[in-house]
RNA sequence: GUGGUCGUAGCUCAAUGGUAGAGCCCCAGAUUGUGGUUCUGGUUGUUGCGGGUUCGAGUCCCGUCGGCCACCCCA
């Protein structure tokens, strides 16, 4: 038996090596005054069908409960966020900053980077319409990706405005009904042959592709980088109005970010979706919203290519796996009396091991050795002394067992 | 969902169509209370699974499942 495909198991070390990643989400999210929140892991199919545009519908992790309902495993958290934010905002002041970190789910054919289940950190601000707020979130992003020792030279946010787009088609008299569609095939400009786009953008096909030619330009976008020059972020972003995005509900400010190789898939995207909570509360709340999303896949594979941050992820989870002591029970008559000091010595919030079951003094070493203990203690014939030993000096010292607790806070 | 490619021990990989191996890991020892090294010994495989060709298949053919890559799509 194995796992489920695009299922991952996580070992020891991939544990240590998730928890790494997300202690940074949390940490850099709470310094910018963020605040967590979670959702149901399922939610009714009707949520995603509606809402995210109908590409995401074939790729939903979806089924009918026992019940008969129609649900799906949740494959983003926006759209809970708009109903839960419709259903509470009252509850809360403006603006609201709120992160998540779940697991989210996809039903398509694996690759790398690509699983059918992934961990995502959501960032998410309500309730401002002020192009401050896009700032706010696009630096935020930046930290994150910082945070895990990244800098200009390896990541690239990549800003656009699907507003840009808008005014655009406005002002070519293009029906409001066909933008949506007009925005996928420059969102697949690039990924598509040059005819194709040309065939499907019909008599637009000439201004559109000098603008993708020659860039865009807003003063929107100009005002939204010299906010990040102010806070001295300007290097790691890039605008460019080739990004759309997929998803039918941004509105305005898009963003995607990736590594500057472009090796990898997309290491986090986002955007302004300033209509979604209205149309998912059918038109009960009217709430400007933004946010962005980073899954845990493709920023662990970055992490794992960059030497500079794969050793500090190894640095961090190996310090975080060690233990304090281990205690050598070298006699087993003192077995007793040790466990006494072991629940102490947990008690006081030290790492503790010992053998569950008799064994070689020799090996008894081994073991803390392997643990990565600090010291050792060893229960034997000196009783009522015991050895204390500092694995890395090999030093010994015999203290009375009800000095322990003294002694070990002098050498951890 | 479509196409290509690969699948051998827990891991990394060997083996002209002719008896399935190595290293690492793990376990146990080196006269019984001291760890990173060393030495010795040991466990592990229906060669992903199911058919077929052949005197004989890990090796060739077909199917299937799984991984990887490209397409599709991207939250």
């Amino acid at each position: 038996m194995q796992a489920l495909p695009g299922f991952r198991d996580f070992l020891p070390s991939d544990c240590a090596a998730r928890n790494y990643i997300f202690a940074r989400w949390r940490d850099v999210a709470r310094r910018c005054g963020f605040v967590e929140w979670d959702g149901p892991v399922l939610e009714p199919t009707d949520l995603y069908q509606k809402k995210s545009g109908p590409e995401i519908v074939t790729q939903l992790f979806n089924f009918t409960d026992k019940g008969e309902r129609e649900v799906a495993m949740r494959p983003e958290l926006t759209p809970t966020l708009a109903r839960v934010v419709a259903a509470h905002e009252r509850e809360f002041r403006k603006p609201l900053k709120w992160f998540s970190i779940g697991q989210f789910f996809r039903y398509e054919k694996q690759q790398r980077g690509r699983l059918r289940e992934h961990f995502q950190l959501n960032c998410d601000i309500i309730g401002e319409t002020a192009l401050a707020a896009d700032i706010e979130l696009v630096a935020l992003c930046i930290d994150i990706v910082r945070a895990f020792g990244f800098t200009e030279k390896d990541f690239v946010v990549r800003i656009s405005d699907r507003e840009f787009w808008t005014e655009f088609l406005r002002s070519q008299k293009v029906a409001p009904e066909r933008w949506d569609e007009i925005l996928q095939v420059i969102d697949k400009f690039g990924r598509e042959p040059r005819e194709k786009t040309t065939e499907k953008l019909g008599q637009l096909a000439d201004p559109v592709l000098r603008i993708l030619s020659e860039g865009g330009k807003s003063e929107k976008l100009d005002q939204l980088v010299d906010g990040l020059r102010a806070r001295g972020l300007a290097d790691f972003v890039d605008v460019d109005v080739r990004v759309v995005r997929g998803l039918a509900y941004y509105t305005g400010i898009v963003f995607e970010v990736f590594d500057r190789a472009g090796k990898f898939r997309a290491i986090a995207g986002g955007g302004r979706y300033d209509n979604l909570i209205e149309q998912l509360s059918d038109g009960a709340v009217s709430i400007p919203a933004l946010g962005f999303a980073m899954g845990d896949v493709v920023l662990g594979e970055l992490i794992r290519e960059t030497a500079s941050a794969r050793e500090a992820m190894q640095k961090a989870t190996a310090a975080e796996q060690k233990i304090d002591i281990y205690i050598v029970i070298a006699k087993e008559e003192r077995r007793a009396d040790a466990l006494a000091q072991i629940q102490k010595l947990r008690d006081r919030g030290y790492r503790v091991d010992y053998p569950l079951a008799p064994d070689k003094v020799a090996k008894q070493f081994q073991t803390a050795e392997q643990l990565g203990a600090g010291i050792a203690i060893l229960f034997g014939d000196e009783w009522p002394q015991v050895k204390v030993k500092t694995l890395a000096t090999r030093e010994e010292v015999l203290v009375l067992h009800d000095e322990i607790i003294t002694r070990v806070a002098n050498l951890l």
